[in-house]
DNA sequence: ATTACTAGTAGACGAGTAA
DNA sequence: TTTACTCGTCTACTAGTAA
C-alpha cells in the first residue's frame, strides 16, 4: 500500500536502515501529517508485513527496518532512478580477479544464450567470463548499479533442462566493451562481479589471479 | 496524496516527463492494480493538481506530466536518494575557468559566511572563489549532486542589509578540498560551479582562464 | 473499445478511552 | 506522557450505466 511504502521512507530517512531508531506515534504522525492513531496504525500494519520490527517501551517504541523492507525501499528507489538517475551515473569498480567455477564458460557456450548476448551487447560473447572480487570500497557503486536498467536475458528449455534467466548491464575495461552478468533471481555474493566479453580477457589483458582490474560503467 | 505520487510516478516512468504518453484508463489501472474507474479519477485528481496535462481523445488519452509534476517527483526521488544514494556517489566534473563577477571574494570577507565555511568544511575560506563553466558532459553529474545533503549556510542582517542564505556541497580538487557553494532559492545557472577553498586556486594551481579543472565529489 | 457519472459498500480516518 | 482499543463518520473504492 502507497502509504505504508511513505511511512516506512520516513522511518529509514529517521536512519531505521541503520539501526533501531526511537520516536512516538505523535512524531510519526507529524511527519506524515496524520493523527498519532493513524500513525499508530500504520507501524503495527508495517510491522504484520514483516517491514519494520518493533519494540514498545514507556514513551515510545524503538524502530528498525527489515532486510524486506530494505528492500522494499530501494524497489522503490530503484523505480525513480529509472526515472531520473540515469543520467549521469558514472562508476568505476575496483576488484581483483579470481577463479570461478567454469561454468561461465559453460553457459556462454549455448546458443540460446550467445544469440541474447549478441543482439544486446552488440559482440559475440567470448565462451567463458572473468570474475572479479571486488574492492570493498566499491560495493556500493555496485549496488547502485541495480537501480539502472539491466538487460534481461532469458531463461530457457532444452534436453530435458531449464536454463535460468540473467541479467547483463553493459560496460568497459578500458577500452574493450564488456557485460556484467548477473544470473537468476536467487542471491548473488554482492562483492562477485562476472563479466563477458567479445575477447578472452585473461588473455587480451595478460591476467592472472589477484591482477587489478578497473570496470567502467558510464551511463548517460 | 500518497496515492497520486504514486500514479504520477508511473506515468513518469512510461515516458510522461519528456513529452505526452498515450494510455487508456484500464492500462493504467492494471500499472497501479487498481479498477479503471479508480485510474481515471487519479487522472482528473492529478490535471486539478495541476500535476498534469490530459487530452481526452478516442481509446485513450494524452497525459504529459508539467514542471510541477516532475518537481514534486524529483523531490521524492531526493529524499530517497537521501536515504540510498549517499553510499557510492562518485563524480567528477569537468569544466573550465572563466572570470566571475568578484562577488565571491566580497561574501568570503564577511565574518558570519566566513565562520559557518570554517566550522563544516574545517578550512578557513580563502577570500575569493573560483568559478567554473562546467563543460556540457557534465551536467547531468551536477544535476545529481542537487540529490545529496548539503551544508546550509545561513543568511544574516548586519548594516541595514540582509544577507542571503546559501548552500555548500565538500568536493576535491586533486587533494585541495573545496566546497561547491551555490547561493539562494535563486535560480542558478546549471552550467556554472563557484569554488571555495583554504588557498587561492587559481595561484595554487597556477590557473588562468580557460584551463580545464576537474572537480571530484566522492560521498561515501 | 473508451471516459465519466451514480450508487452502494467497504475500509480508513480521528476522537475518545483504558491501561 | 505513551500505545492501542472501540466507535461513529466520512472518504474512497468497485460495479454498473450512459455517452
Amino acid at each position: 500500500m502507497a502509504e505504508d511504502l511513505q511511512c516506512l521512507k520516513v522511518i529509514a530517512l529517521m536512519g531505521g536502515c541503520r539501526g533501531p531508531v526511537f520516536f512516538s506515534s505523535q512524531t510519526l504522525g507529524a511527519s506524515l501529517s496524520t493523527s498519532p492513531q493513524t500513525a499508530s496504525r500504520r507501524l503495527q500494519s508495517l510491522e504484520r508485513q514483516m517491514l519494520v520490527t518493533r519494540s514498545v517501551g514507556p514513551g515510545g517504541q524503538y524502530i528498525a527496518v527489515t532486510q524486506k523492507g530494505e528492500d522494499e525501499l530501494r524497489r522503490e528507489y530503484a523505480e525513480y532512478s529509472r526515472v531520473f538517475g540515469r543520467e549521469g551515473v558514472q562508476c568505476l569498480l575496483n576488484g581483483h580477479v579470481i577463479t570461478g567455477l567454469g561454468e561461465g564458460r559453460y553457459y556462454m557456450s549455448l546458443e540460446p544464450y550467445r544469440l541474447q548476448f549478441q543482439r544486446h551487447l552488440g559482440f559475440a560473447p567470448y565462451p567463458g567470463t572473468l570474475n572479479l572480487r571486488l574492492n570493498p570500497s566499491s560495493i556500493p557503486h555496485r549496488k547502485k548499479l541495480d537501480t539502472l536498467e539491466w538487460i534481461p536475458i532469458h531463461g530457457f528449455r532444452a534436453e530435458d533442462r531449464t536454463f535460468g534467466e540473467a541479467r547483463c548491464l553493459p560496460c568497459r575495461i578500458g577500452d574493450i566493451r564488456c557485460g556484467i552478468v548477473v544470473p537468476g533471481r536467487t542471491h548473488y555474493p554482492e562483492d562477485i562481479v562476472e563479466l563477458v566479453a567479445p575477447v578472452g580477457l585473461r588473455a587480451a589483458l595478460s591476467l592472472k589471479d589477484n591482477d587489478i582490474v578497473t570496470v567502467e560503467v558510464d551511463y548517460d
